[in-house]
DNA sequence: CAATTATTTGGCAATTTTGCCAATAAAGAA
DNA sequence: TTCTTTATTGGCAAAATTGCCAAATAATTG
């Protein structure tokens, strides 16, 4: 019907994949390079099993590719605006803090 | 604990908010500047108090902010790089639909 | 003041997400 | 081939999200 919606409705499951503490951290180390899913479930420390479902909605959402080499499986990123994403949230957070801690000062 | 993986979970917060179709449609229009709940719910065509929650979820993201003025609140963008993001992820969904159709013709 | 309009809040049921465990699959080593 | 390592899948219970209704709040109008 609404086909801008619908767009924007596509849009918004990136956000979400991305909108996961877990999954936001191993697509910020992925940022350095491929990773295996060993790697990624040291970084994140959960189990195997949550690690590679988190993967695969990375995967879904376009984010992240899996490529198997030899016994393991490498994930690399394959969205090429996640500096700058994170560049404004991270800048968005550090204000959050700063005026956060002007609200403690003025008490 | 560590630092770096409570900023990233702070950052996660932002794109979840943004993780939601209604929530990502409502934050577009107001790219094109302020609007009330009443203006948004027209847009969305959900109910009022549905609509109130979405907003509180953007507004604890720091996404929007909100001003009353008579009877009606206004809310607006806070977010700085909204346009980069949507750029992005226009860009992304785009490819996949056009990979898609590719799929579609090579069958 | 009573009635109306605009918005938020509380409550709740339905749905979705999350994360662990166990089982399975696939590759490499012994 | 059997054992081990690496990763995915199925299943399930716990937790979180979603969205409606009804009630409360606040400003406006008559």
């Amino acid at each position: 019907m609404d086909k801008h919606k619908k767009y924007i409705a596509e849009q918004a499951k990136i956000f979400k994949a991305l909108g996961h503490p877990s999954r936001l951290l191993m697509v910020d180390a992925l940022r350095l390079g491929e990773k295996c899913v060993c790697d990624l479930q040291t970084l994140v420390n959960a189990d195997m099993s949550t690690i590679s479902k988190h993967l695969s909605i990375l995967k879904e959402a376009g984010i992240v590719a899996a490529e198997k080499r030899g016994a393991n499986i490498y994930y690399r990123l394959v969205i090429c605006c996640l500096d700058t994403f994170l560049a404004c949230t991270g800048e968005m957070v550090q204000k959050r803090i700063a005026s956060q801690l002007d609200i403690l000062d003025q008490q």
